[in-house]
DNA sequence: GCTATATATCGATGCTTGCCAATATAGATA
DNA sequence: TATCTATATTGGCAAGCATCGATATATAGC
């Protein structure tokens, strides 16, 4: 996992097949990736986009058999990399997809 | 980059949006992920893509700064997740991107 | 304020990975 | 066979990362 800048709109950009990329954005789009590179953080991220309503990080603890700060971490990473939006209600937080990161990516990919 | 199964068929599957990855799956795909996680793989990646004949592997040494062992290391790891293919010619090796690829990972991440 | 609960941060550790120099392999040509 | 070129592999090192226990912070309720 590479550093990310903090938090920021995760821009969409042409298809990867239409021209080669620059430095700068390659390394902005691999730092996505190697969020989404690692095993807790692909099911933490499928578990929170499963669920319309977002999920609290109470729900997320349990089953990925990971420590409490371990599964903190990672959903830091998710949020820090622009794929998941963080709201605190009361004791709790709540975690939720942004549609903006699924849609970048795909414009990526696609063909 | 975790060690992934090489060079199987990438399966499509449901949008991550549909239900939460199982433990198999997720590892599988993240293996895709890390590989595109690395700047220097996606650029080669990306230098690949964006010729539609494909790339002599000659041909992307040069632009990214890096040794051509290093080139051939990430190319060996583009390969064997599948993501590109390899064609001998004579002493040139050819690599192209495999369209599968590209479609199972924006099918995965598509709303 | 005090206590309980939910989440984040810190510090340390072992594993993984990107990188290069040196070397090996494989095909082409003579 | 000998030689040249293109690519792959090996070995080793330094940096990065996932992980956990311990601790800190923040909110709620008393």
């Amino acid at each position: 996992m590479s550093t990310v800048t903090a938090a920021t709109d995760l821009q969409c950009c042409p298809p990867i097949t239409e021209a080669a990329l620059d430095d700068e954005t390659a390394h902005r789009l691999a730092g996505v990736f190697s969020v989404l590179g690692d095993p807790i953080r692909l099911r933490l991220f499928s578990l929170i986009a499963s669920r319309p309503e977002g999920s609290c990080a109470c729900d997320l603890v349990g089953p990925l058999g990971r420590s409490q700060p371990t599964i903190s971490h990672h959903l830091k990473a998710l949020h820090e990399a622009g794929l998941v939006d963080r709201e605190r209600r009361g004791r709790w937080i709540w975690y939720s997809v942004r549609p903006k990161a699924l849609l970048a990516a795909a414009t990526l990919i696609s063909c």
